[in-house]
RNA sequence: GGGGGCGUGGUGAAGCCUGGAGUUCACGCCGGCCUGUCAAGCCGGAGGUCGCGGGUUCAAAUCCCGUCGUCCCCGCCA
């Protein structure tokens, strides 16, 4: 084709407003329809699908080449636009009023047997997808998700840059300060035995940049933890990471309201409403059981420890599941099957509850429940207002530690709950957590890092266990986007923290001395929050999994099929890294060489 | 570290519980026919170490043990 463009059109873009045009387009054989004479070939290119059509008697000399052609060809087409015959429009095709009459076709390259058909008829293996990532790209969900990804990242940049944000790359070789996640190393050839991390997130620097007078800064950043994968984590990710600096709560808030807004006003064209209703981690606690409630439907709990309190069980929490919306059941005309009331208790068992009481609520205010005949009236009275039961409704009471009946009925409650509508979207902030985190085996853990502000550091000091910090988590239907915080801003209220979290002076001057030298020239009050943008896209996308937004994602053993990495380096690299093999890793390495072979 | 699911021609599934010939369905692939289809159609064909190893049995895709891979979950993820 000499100089002339390989292409002058989109495939997807032709109208019946380019009828009569000549055009080329290129792209890949999507299917083929050979009818011996007739060869139709709808070519898609990443703007769409047209349908090109060789006809023998009007391109005598295109035949051999369009019966050679097979699925996934890479092919250029020279040709005349023209109105499909009316009977022949094909309603289902953007591009179905016209099609391509070839006068000219090359092949630009063959494609050898497919391993998967590209289309989405199939759920192909997973392992079988990521090592022929390539051919899955092409695949119509995932050529979907990569633009919409890239549209969502785009309205984000387009947010930040409008309310005046700066977009500034911080470094991935970083110092190493394990605490929490662990870090992924990287050794250092010109300073043998001595490691980089890769960045969890940019904390610390966009901290600095706060020091730095910045104000306001964003980045779109890859972080790393090393541990182990999920449906929604994988080792690296992608953050919508900002910081504000004269920032508070309110300013975090509503900067990524605005962000959001645009993200969804992009993908799903819809406005949503802002501000985010907000729920303080103890009432989030209280009603669901959890620090990420999906309150796309109701269903909260409550504390029936007073209205059951002659009873003598110790403390008492209810779920009430709404009549309509209980998943499984048909709880308005009694229906309630034995066997699904008994795979109830089975799961909260399974989830850790001792027991699990039923009951439905009756047209004529009594409970039906195998406990009903031990409750007095008045008790009854109590529990179906305590949970504003309507009839038909079904109850499920977990008697148990606040902790673990929450856990149980927030199971029971993701569960059996529904959300009403199918693209309902429910951003909620969650504020105020605690500073320390119970843990199963009692002992306090962090729950944020140790830069999160405390609402009040002398009240941290004496009674941590109670303390309250300025962090706050951004939840979107049941599942945590992200997470900030307002920021320590001085090196006294910042080593008082580290004491109380139990990290000595020497240990922070150690990890951190360089980072609270910073914070002693005058650091401005600031605030910010990370969100991640794997999990944003799945779900605006409703994608079960990260991995579906992710081009190039690692399997749940953080291996990469496609490059089969990772793998095992030469000695020689090793050397130059001052490393050496453990001999116990060595030879399980060699016992693996040679059971390949 | 722990619990659970899955692994059957190139792809997806059924078969497994209750052992009896590599059996079935759809798609793809190869060949042939076919000039208006759009998941084209019709005819024919090739293609499998039932993930791998061991055990039980006259007999194993099927039952048992182990192992590998993968997915989901718990732990973990400041």
């Amino acid at each position: 084709m000499g100089d002339e463009p390989l292409r002058t059109d989109a495939a997807g873009a032709l109208r019946t407003a380019d009828v009569g045009r000549s055009v080329r387009v290129a792209g890949w054989v999507n299917t083929r329809r050979d009818h011996g004479g007739v060869v139709f070939v709808d070519l898609r290119d990443a703007s769409g699908i047209v349908q090109v059509v060789v006809r023998p008697d009007e391109a005598p000399g295109l035949d051999d080449l369009a019966h050679r052609l097979r699925d996934e060809y890479c092919i250029a087409v020279t040709g005349t636009v023209r109105e499909r015959d009316p009977d022949n429009v094909n309603p289902e095709m953007a591009t179905g009023g016209v099609e391509v009459v070839a006068s000219d076709m090359k092949l630009l390259s063959a494609a050898v047997a497919l391993p998967f058909q590209i289309d989405d008829r199939a759920e192909v293996d997973e392992v079988r997808r990521l090592a022929y990532r390539y051919l899955d790209l092409r695949r119509p969900r995932m050529a979907t998700n990569l633009r919409a990804r890239s549209r969502a990242v785009t309205a984000m940049r387009r947010s930040m840059e409008s309310q005046g944000f700066l977009e500034i790359e911080t470094p991935t070789l970083i110092k190493s300060t394990p605490e929490g996640a662990r870090d992924f190393l990287v050794p250092s050839r010109l300073r043998q035995g001595s490691f980089y991390a890769l960045p969890q997130s940019p904390q610390l620097f966009k901290q600095l940049l706060m020091v730095a007078g910045v104000e306001r800064y964003y980045q779109i950043a890859r972080c790393y933890r090393d541990e182990d994968f999920r449906a929604d984590r994988q080792v690296e990710f992608t953050q919508l990471d900002l910081e504000g600096a004269f920032w508070g709560q309110d300013d975090v808030f509503e900067a990524l309201e605005g962000v959001m807004a645009e993200v969804v006003r992009e993908l799903k064209g819809v406005e949503i409403p802002t501000p985010f209703p907000r729920l303080t981690y103890a009432e989030a606690m209280a009603s669901y059981g959890t620090d990420k409630p999906d309150v796309r439907f109701g269903m909260a709990f409550a504390d029936l420890g007073e209205v059951l309190a002659e009873t003598g069980f110790q403390a008492f929490a209810g779920v009430l599941a709404d009549g309509g919306v209980v998943r499984g059941f048909n709880a308005g005309d009694q229906g309630l099957s034995r066997a699904g009331l008994d795979g109830l208790v089975e799961r909260a068992r399974g989830s850790g509850a001792k027991g699990l009481v039923w009951a439905v609520a009756e047209d004529d205010g009594s409970l039906r429940s195998p406990v009903a005949k031990f409750l007095s009236d008045a008790e009854i009275a109590g529990i179906r207002s305590t949970l504003d039961a309507a009839p038909g409704d079904l109850l499920v009471i977990v008697a148990d530690r606040a902790r673990v009946a929450g856990g149980v009925l927030d199971d029971l409650r993701r569960h059996l709950g529904q959300p009403g509508g199918h693209d309902e979207l429910r951003f909620l902030w969650v504020t105020d957590f605690p500073v320390f985190e119970k843990m199963p085996d009692g002992r306090l853990a962090p729950a944020h890092h140790p830069f999160t502000a405390p609402v009040d550091i002398t009240e941290m000091e004496e009674s941590p266990e109670t303390a309250i910090s300025k962090a706050y988590d951004l939840v979107l239907n049941g599942a945590e986007l992200g997470s900030g915080s307002v920021r320590i801003h001085d090196s006294d209220t910042q080593r008082r923290v580290f004491t109380v979290l139990g990290i000595s002076d020497e240990e922070a001057e150690q990890r951190f001395g360089w980072f609270l030298r910073a914070l002693r020239y005058g650091t401005p009050p600031h605030a910010g929050f990370a969100v991640g943008i794997d999990r944003l896209v799945s779900i605006l996308q409703d994608e079960p999994n990260i991995r579906e937004v992710i081009p190039f994602p690692k399997t749940q053993t953080g291996t990469d099929p496609l490059t089969e990495s990772p793998t095992p380096v030469g000695d020689d690299q090793l050397r130059e890294l001052g490393l050496d093999l453990r001999p116990e890793v060595r030879a399980a390495l060699e016992e693996d060489r040679g059971s390949r072979e």
